[in-house]
DNA sequence: TGACATTGGTTAGGTTCCTAATAATTAGGT
DNA sequence: ACCTAATTATTAGGAACCTAACCAATGTCA
């Protein structure tokens, strides 16, 4: 959060391989420029969401976690498998996160009196609180990504999107995608 | 590149979010599911992509610099100042990712005679070898990716993408997007 | 009861990114 | 010419992710 116009970002192999569409009429054009521009776009909206929570004094992965343990408040507290599982990380990656989360007073660990291997952890009155001042200035800054598109936009959006990821589930059950089309 | 069913990801903050958007009715959902949808696509999109270059023994940031090093062939080779701001990465990480390639013989380093705080970057004939065995590989992997989409589909999906993509640069030239809309 | 695999959390070590500080070189102004 | 300012590449240190290896606690089953 320094440079504030950093993040021109944009171009790294996108516009080589649309070049390359040109000299080679059997890379189908359409396809690659679709998927240039779905990778792009993908990369800069992550990459201005991570600086949107920075500006907030948090991260993607902290965040992520957060809420997660806001969710998780009815019955019983999670675990960090648990947190693994929901958040899409390892459990290394969990116990990294959560020690940082400690360290700043926003979760505890408390150990389960019934199976002594597991943690329950908690989210504290300082990250509930943390959570509550974050998230009314993130709605408005996501509502305002999405509101040059309309109701119509966003429907259409939504329903393309929605076969991409139907593809990639596809693609990733087998080996990256990539073998299978021999 | 081990469990290959890996990348169920999927659900970190998303389904928080749209809970909420259930509870409090100044929250739009319409924004708020497409939001997610684009953030998590765009998530999905690119593990997959890396998994799909990793299984060819190569990442992102490696890969975007060996392609942008090919296409800036002619003329003289590029500095690794251009290649930060070509790629979209900051200087220092330049410097590392030239190490790892240069210990691997795909890149060179050559210092400028004229500017000798200057070092030119020269793709070794192994790097573009190198390259020349990914890309067909890579080119099928992406069309496939796209490949579910009708010509239309793909028209009208790289038309509101752009749209986003807009929106993410107004809101980026400001200070994250966030203080500007008050 | 005792071997044995399974499960949960953590640690160790590596990667890619970042920011900030550094050393070397060039450019500008007087 | 000389001092200062700007610019280049690099290093140092930190964060978030990963895989692999680890130990403790639990479950299983002879």
């Amino acid at each position: 959060m320094r440079g504030t116009l950093t993040l021109l970002k944009g171009l790294p192999r996108y516009e080589v391989f649309l070049e390359e569409a040109k000299h080679f009429p059997d890379l189908d054009a359409s396809a690659c420029y679709t998927f240039l521009q779905l990778l792009r776009t993908g990369d800069e909206l992550l990459a201005l969401d991570e600086q949107v929570l920075a500006s907030h004094g948090t991260r993607h992965g902290r965040f992520n976690l957060l809420m997660m343990l806001m969710k998780c408040t009815e019955g019983q507290a999670a675990t960090p498998a648990d947190l693994a599982e929901k958040t899409g990380v390892t459990r290394a990656t969990i116990s990294g996160l959560l020690d940082g989360l400690q360290k700043d007073g926003l979760i505890e660990r408390r150990s389960d009196p019934q199976d002594r291997r597991l943690i329950r952890v908690h989210l504290t009155a300082a990250g509930q609180t943390f959570l509550d001042k974050i998230r009314p200035a993130y709605c408005r800054w996501f509502t305002s990504i999405v509101e040059p598109l309309s109701e119509q936009d966003r429907q259409q959006l939504v329903f393309l999107l929605e076969k991409i990821r139907t593809r990639l589930g596809e693609l990733s059950r087998k080996g990256g995608g990539v073998e299978r089309i021999a």
